[in-house]
DNA sequence: ATAGGTGCAAAAGATTTGCAACTGG
DNA sequence: CCAGTTGCAAATCTTTTGCACCTAT
């Protein structure tokens, strides 16, 4: 990345790492300062901020609109599936959407066009657990995780 | 809609009809004051709330993650091709959108999966102006459109 | 030395909620 | 009548900013 390399960014680059599904500044945050890391909430939000600006990491909005980052694989960018239960999420192979989108674009003569596609269900783990009694409980919403599922996406 | 039917209620659903693009619950409530209703905000925000539970609109997100409505097509749910400089919307056809979800779905064993799709980019109007000095300076993003472009898109 | 980075406290915004007053059916 | 609606003010919550103080380079 482009800016100075301070004690901070490498954490928050490290922490980002160790996170194999999307999380949010807050939780960025809140897993540094548990792993007796100090940094500052603004520090990780203008780091995200940044990274972002660099292409260093994929976002999406979680129900409030919030964002959730993720680290870009190598092979630019990509779109994922994420669990609404616990949060795990998967890049999938979105090929045929690239090319919808160039196709819309040539037909109705916009120019710039990009998009945002965002794929969310419930994986096999999750629905398979014997709570279908109805619609599942835990929800792709930070409302409702104040810890559980999602936790389990990160490592330490 | 479900609930009893009051003359805010009314509005909202009058004004939103009259929209052919979409709009924030904000400028919703700055239209209908405008047009000298009296409605308060809250209750705009309310009756977009319960539109959106029933299916009576469109959601997307701004760029800031707030809610943007437009009143859905009879035909089901649509997803949109939006003009980042004056905010325009057309639907666009997305059958492929939806068989490749659809395949994804089967072939990664979630459930219940759902997809956003957005589409932006430079209406013909737009990118033809010849302000074309570099990037657009209008941008699909609330903080720099307070009233330019986006009012076109709606009646009265 | 010095531009860039930090972090606290405060600001900004969008949306929600508490609650008492109101009203459609 | 009375459950559903309203609207105002106040509360939430996430993200951004002002600013004085640090620190890689």
């Amino acid at each position: 990345m482009g800016g100075r390399t301070t004690r901070q960014r490498r954490a928050v680059l490290s922490a980002l790492a160790g996170c194999q599904d999307f999380v949010s500044a807050q939780e960025l945050h809140a897993r540094l300062v548990a792993d007796a890391q100090s940094i500052g909430l603004t520090t990780v939000y203008r780091a995200l901020r940044d990274l972002e600006a660099e292409g260093g990491v994929d976002v999406v909005r979680d129900e409030a609109g919030g964002r959730l980052y993720r680290r870009r694989p190598d092979d630019g960018h990509r779109h994922y599936l994420i669990c609404r239960c616990c949060g795990s999420s998967r890049p999938v192979d979105s090929e045929i959407v690239e090319q919808w989108a160039d196709q819309i674009a040539a037909e109705t003569g916009f120019a710039a066009v990009e998009h945002t596609v965002e794929l969310t269900g419930l994986c096999a783990d999750c629905h398979t657990t014997e709570d279908q009694e109805g619609v599942p409980q835990c929800r792709w919403d930070p409302a409702h995780q104040d810890s559980p599922g999602r936790a389990r996406s990160c490592a330490s």
